[in-house]
DNA sequence: GAAGCGTGGAC
DNA sequence: TGTCCAAGCTT
């Protein structure tokens, strides 16, 4: 970085002026930047909007979402993705209810907290109370990847720490709003594809502007080889019109979100009853395929529609088309539900 | 260190 | 269409 002395000084000026609106930074309440850094994680600014007012509507306090079933509160989740933020963020509030009464505003005590790593505890310990934490997260990657010219290698887990010891050199007393400010530039000018140099506020201090390589920062390398997983899904109706779902397991993948029963592609359908406890008709027809993507793999689900009389086995329940809303669902789950009200 | 964990938007 | 990216953490 060049003239390193008037970088955070030029930085935070420019914030001063541009940072954008959000609901969360009408606040200083610890518990609701700490909702927001959560919500923001591997998640854009807009998407996050909605959810954050409705969420923070009707869980205001710490003690209100301690208080919460974990059920209705995956359900103000529904859609975000990364489930287990949301599972982690409630644990760990009701850790801070019950151990220190509001958040710690010590780095050590909260880092302990579930879900809370290194990027989460620096943003809450810098915005709520000022302390001189790094936040590192892709913006900070890409930014001080551009300012020094630095190749290193964002997709390490040691980049990280290479970073951190970066914004330390710099980090002045505002830390806060200069982590917040670090993170708002990369978002609106320091971007990936069509950075805005000309428009930088600290273009001065930047080794890759001067050297012509700010595309080629950061350098991550990474490959992401997607498996494709193929299920068959049952859409069982039975004599009242109610369609059968089921909980997935609490932990893992969508943990503790409903599904339409699935199984392996190759399941017999014999099989299949043989599980679900029941004899289904007219069960030969596959009436949808739907495909959904996620970071690591791909689903094709196989969408058979079946009938029965029989009751629901234990792990099993009908619901009525209109009592969906009262259960949280995965989006390629919902696509199904969609399908069938259209085509039924 | 590597892999698992969602979804929507940009290009 | 595919690919990357987005205020990461856990195991």
């Amino acid at each position: 970085m060049k003239e390193r002395e008037t970088f955070a000084e030029n930085l935070l000026s420019w914030f001063d002026v541009n940072k954008r609106e959000m609901p969360w930074r009408e606040t200083k309440d610890p518990y609701k930047i700490w909702l927001s850094e959560v919500m923001l994680q591997q998640t854009q600014v807009n998407t996050v909007r909605s959810y954050y007012l409705k969420f923070i509507e009707r869980f205001p306090t710490i003690e209100t979402l301690a208080e919460a079933d974990e059920d209705e509160v995956l359900k103000y989740w529904e859609g975000l993705g990364y489930y287990s933020r949301v599972r982690n963020f409630q644990s760990a509030v009701r850790e801070v209810a019950e151990t220190y009464g509001s958040v710690p505003d010590d780095g050590e005590q909260f880092l302990a907290l579930k879900g809370v790593g290194p990027y989460t505890r620096g943003a809450v310990m810098s915005i709520a109370f000022n302390q001189p934490y790094p936040a590192v997260d892709g913006n900070v990657f890409r930014v001080f990847s551009r300012l020094d010219d630095d190749a290193t290698d964002t997709a390490k887990p040691s980049a990280r720490k290479h970073f951190e010891n970066k914004v330390m050199q710099v980090i002045p007393e505002r830390a806060g709003d200069f982590n917040e400010a670090l993170m708002e530039l990369g978002a609106t000018v320091c971007t990936p594809r069509n950075p805005i140099c000309m428009l930088c506020p600290v273009n001065m201090h930047c080794e890759a502007f001067e050297a012509g390589t700010v595309l080629e920062r950061p350098v991550k390398i990474k490959k992401m080889t997607r498996k494709e997983l193929r299920y068959k899904v049952m859409l069982i109706i039975n004599d009242k019109g109610e369609l059968l779902i089921t909980q997935r397991p609490k932990t893992g993948l969508l943990g503790g979100m409903w599904q339409f029963p699935m199984f392996d592609e190759d399941m017999p359908m014999e099989d299949i009853e043989a599980v679900l406890d029941m004899k289904l008709m007219d069960k030969k027809e596959k009436f949808h395929t739907v495909t959904h993507g996620f970071t690591h793999l791909d689903w094709i689900l196989d969408v058979y529609i079946a009938r029965t009389t029989d009751q629901p086995g234990h792990d099993f329940q009908f619901i009525a088309e209109n009592e969906k809303e009262n259960y949280t669902f995965p989006v390629s789950m919902s696509k199904i539900f969609s399908h069938y009200q259209q085509v039924k």
